[in-house]
RNA sequence: GGCCCAGUAGUUCAGUUGGUUAGAACGCCAGCCUGUCACGCUGGAGGUCGACGGUUCGAGCCCGUUCUGGGUCGCCA
């Protein structure tokens, strides 16, 4: 189809050209009809008048429903009486490649907007929307520009395996599947894998991909399936290089989706697109623990030492206030709270890892990785995952004894495995802060929860 | 899984102390209408008040059970 979009058919004044999308509103008067149509670049109206002549058309046009598919070819005739973008499709001919349904089952106008469950199972409607279709123009974007960033710096992309033999990290719930007659899970996290890669020698990898969590928690900033963004790489001297390469990443990144976005996120969402000084503020959880004390709350004993979601947005905004900035690193969490891979500081009471919270909502974990073998091994005993006797008087592994995902993966760190770190970042919450959703549903494109296995 | 809140027209909502035929806006349908632009005007259709049970002369409203959704907590990205 020899075809010009809404946004350039100013330029085509004077000429006769073809236009598609969807009907957004019908207007018929007395002596002449007005359509505004839909494509991807933006709306544009479709002038016809009413004679004897057009009466084929005109009855076409009376038939129409809102978010039908048509053709429409005429003639471009620009002028500021238009309202609309200064220029009208003065309408020749008009084929409708697909009527649509009337009524609609969710609000298109945006004047009683549908709750968003009803939304969410009518998503292919919702996201006829431009407001609704920039979120995933910003995520390609923001995808495109993490793996300019990360390409630059030789890293190499890897696509680790959803199917696992088991847990790859405590904690999560694991979805369980059948796998000929045994058992196979859905992979939570690609961590054994990437820290494989660099058991392998790739020095720098990443990885954009889905996980899955079994998890029951229905909250606004949790699902069941979600794309994961992970990077791992060697030769760090301390999990500073982590945090330096990550805070580097994000600037990058937010610096592409405002030059390519930001006019028009401030436009449909009006929020302003601001990227990050370096380097982020980074607080010790001791430090964390003091500034939350001084806005008089204290974290619930229960948590064990972690932040709970109030401490979080009670320290997100102190540093929005006080520095003027929505990041902030914590770093040394208790071993406690982290698992067996993460690399302890000296003390064993804390590990060198480190959250990352964006506007008060975590979006990072990372951390510089256990590699000396005898070291992760006794961290994955004291941990339980494994137990004491695998260990064999002469500091041998008995794999016999340990499950067969976790002996392979502890296998990576006994043959020369270089110190290594990385970090997991959720892309959905990236976009909850540069637009300002309140709720994960509203990012994912097709979301996955507790009770939401439709569409 | 714990706690809190909500469910009324296609959509978003109102509905007083339990009281006659459950309303509004938008949408939809019909008619009218100087080029509209959230067009306007007139009229119309549209409801198992989430479901089941109970209290009552009488329930959208009170009680119980249940389903669905939202928020929050634990957990995490």
């Amino acid at each position: 189809m020899n075809r010009v979009f809404a946004k350039d058919a100013k330029a085509h004044d004077g000429l006769e050209v073809t236009l598609a999308g969807f009907v957004l509103e019908i207007r018929n008067l007395k002596k002449m009809q007005f359509l505004v149509i839909r494509d991807i670049t933006g709306d544009i109206q479709v002038t016809v008048f009413k004679s004897d002549e057009t009466r084929a058309l005109n009855e076409l046009v009376e038939s129409l429903t809102p978010q039908s598919s048509v053709t429409v070819r005429g003639t471009v005739h620009a002028d500021d009486f238009v309202k609309l973008g200064g220029v009208e499709i003065l309408a020749a001919e008009i084929t409708v490649e697909n009527p649509a349904a009337s009524p609609l089952p969710i609000d298109m106008t945006g004047i009683t907007e549908s709750g968003r469950d009803l939304r969410l199972d009518w998503r292919f409607l919702d996201l006829r929307d431009r407001k609704r279709q920039l979120i995933f123009k910003v995520q390609t974007t923001a995808e495109l520009a993490m793996r300019e960033f990360w390409a630059a710096r030789g890293f190499t992309e890897i696509h680790s395996p959803k199917l696992v033999p088991n847990p790859s990290e405590s904690g999560a719930e694991l979805f369980e599947l059948d796998y000929f007659g045994g058992k196979a899970y859905l992979a939570q996290s690609p961590q054994t894998y990437k820290q494989m890669a660099i058991a392998a020698g790739f020095e720098r990898v990443f990885e954009i991909g889905p996980v899955f969590r079994a998890n029951k928690s229905s909250t606004n900033r949790h699902d069941t399936e979600f794309t994961s963004v992970d990077c791992e790489f060697a030769w760090i001297d301390s999990v500073e290089d982590v945090m330096a390469l990550e805070e580097e990443w994000i600037a990058h990144f937010i610096g592409r989706i405002r030059e390519k976005h930001g006019d028009e996120i401030q436009e449909l969402y009006g929020r302003e697109v601001v990227v990050p000084s370096l380097p982020f503020p980074r607080i010790n959880m001791t430090q964390a623990k003091e500034i939350i004390k001084s806005l008089d709350y204290e974290v619930p004993p229960e948590t064990k030492g972690d932040l709970d979601p109030t401490a979080e947005r009670l320290l997100g905004k102190y540093f929005a206030e006080k520095h003027g900035h929505q990041f902030v690193f914590v770093t040394e969490f208790p071993t406690s709270i982290r698992p067996f891979y993460h690399m302890y500081a000296p003390g064993g009471q804390s590990t060198l890892s480190y959250d990352l919270l964006w506007n008060g909502l975590e979006v990072t974990t990372g951390a510089q990785r256990e590699h000396r073998f005898p070291v992760v091994v006794r961290q994955a005993i004291e941990k339980g995952l494994i137990p004491e006797d695998a260990i064999r008087e002469d500091g041998s592994v008995d794999e016999e004894k340990i499950p067969a995902g976790l002996a392979s993966y502890l296998a990576c760190f006994n043959y020369g495995c270089p110190p290594h770190g990385g970090f997991g970042f959720g892309l959905s919450r990236m976009l909850m802060n540069i637009l300002g959703y309140e709720n994960v549903r509203e990012v994912t494109y097709i979301y996955r929860g507790v009770d939401r296995l439709a569409p």
